[in-house]
DNA sequence: GTCTATAACGTGATAGAC
DNA sequence: GTCTATCACGTTATAGAC
């Protein structure tokens, strides 16, 4: 599990731990603008100086902290087939985990390390993992699209807040924009098996 | 014409026209955080404190300053017919324009009164003119899902700047992801006109 | 009486001294 | 590691110019 710090003078360690939950918590109910150095320093009960000392600035906070928020990772798991209403789902179910993160993800892209982190971050889980399982000349071009189409999403929930989608029929909503989401993935002609009623 | 506002004392008119005009620039092309009230002021050859005076505070100049930098209301125009396609052309073609303005905005969404405009906006200029254009029974619905599926492809251009996209095939793209678009506008088995080659 | 400029306040982020 | 100083920023109060 350790990396590379000795375990043991790792009594900063732990500090460092407890400025990160503390960083986490904050950031993702208040954004990045509406968390203050202090108010972290207070939660994790050390002195607001040595937040950026251990992580250098507030941003790099943010990114570490953000880091460890979302498990993004098994959301494109399991076979393509099918997986556009799946992911759907995850996004309309499980809207207090990952994609509140998202959405402070992207809110705070107006700085620059948390803009680059984004991008690598949708390249490295949303496209890559995408592409190299899906078939077809333009793949790679798909995957992209796959990904712009999945922020959207992300984004009518995380970021602007639709109204209208939070009371819209989940089922419904998963099914339309799912299939959205599958024909990049499989383009071919594809029916995805439709639920009854 | 002139509601309240006696026509007689337009000098400060002049002056709020260049700080609207520098607050353009500069936001649009530095960020809502990037860009100082002090700057502003020394572009628009004023002192910084009347800035605050004209329009209140920095983030209700920013939704001022946006509101004139993009001309969206043109982009949804025409039949429904194919408007998938024709709203990506302008995507990808008119990237320099309204596109940026959009990522400079989704970028400073943290702030509660961006926030609050840009839901608005995408409401009042994406979702509602098509809701109200759109047929079958779940229009409103498939509305927001265009709203949301169109602010993916944004999203990829000006928020996160993906870099494929920017070389990828622009036909192709076009193509690939109006057709997704037109599958929420008509939903119907309604294959859009194939441009050879 | 408006519109403008100078000065000052509070806050937040960061660097440097113990 | 902790504390203090400093700097920049948005904002407000107040005095001056037309």
């Amino acid at each position: 599990m350790d990396e590379h710090a000795p375990p043991r003078s790792d009594r900063s360690a732990a500090v460092k731990e407890a400025i990160l939950a503390a960083a986490r918590t904050l950031f993702t109910s208040q954004g990045f603008e509406g968390t203050g150095i202090r108010e972290i320093a207070a939660q994790a009960e050390v002195n607001h100086a040595i937040v950026i000392r251990h992580f250098g600035s507030k941003e790099r906070l943010f990114v570490h902290a953000i880091d460890g928020a979302a498990a993004w990772d098994s959301l494109l798991d399991g076979p393509l087939d099918g997986l556009g209403r799946r992911v759907m789902s995850a996004v309309v179910e499980g809207r207090d985990e990952s994609v509140r993160t998202f959405g402070t993800t992207i809110r705070a892209s107006g700085r620059p390390e948390v803009h680059d982190r984004l991008r690598e971050t949708i390249e490295r889980l949303f496209v890559a993992p995408l592409a190299e399982r899906m078939e077809g000349p333009d793949a790679v071009l798909r995957a992209h699209l796959f990904a712009a189409q999945l922020v959207g999403i992300l984004s009518a929930f995380s970021v602007y807040s639709d109204e209208y989608l939070g009371t819209a029929d989940p089922a419904l909503l998963i099914r339309t924009y799912g299939d959205g989401l599958q024909r990049l993935l499989t383009p071919s002609p594809h029916p995805a098996p439709s639920t009854r009623g």
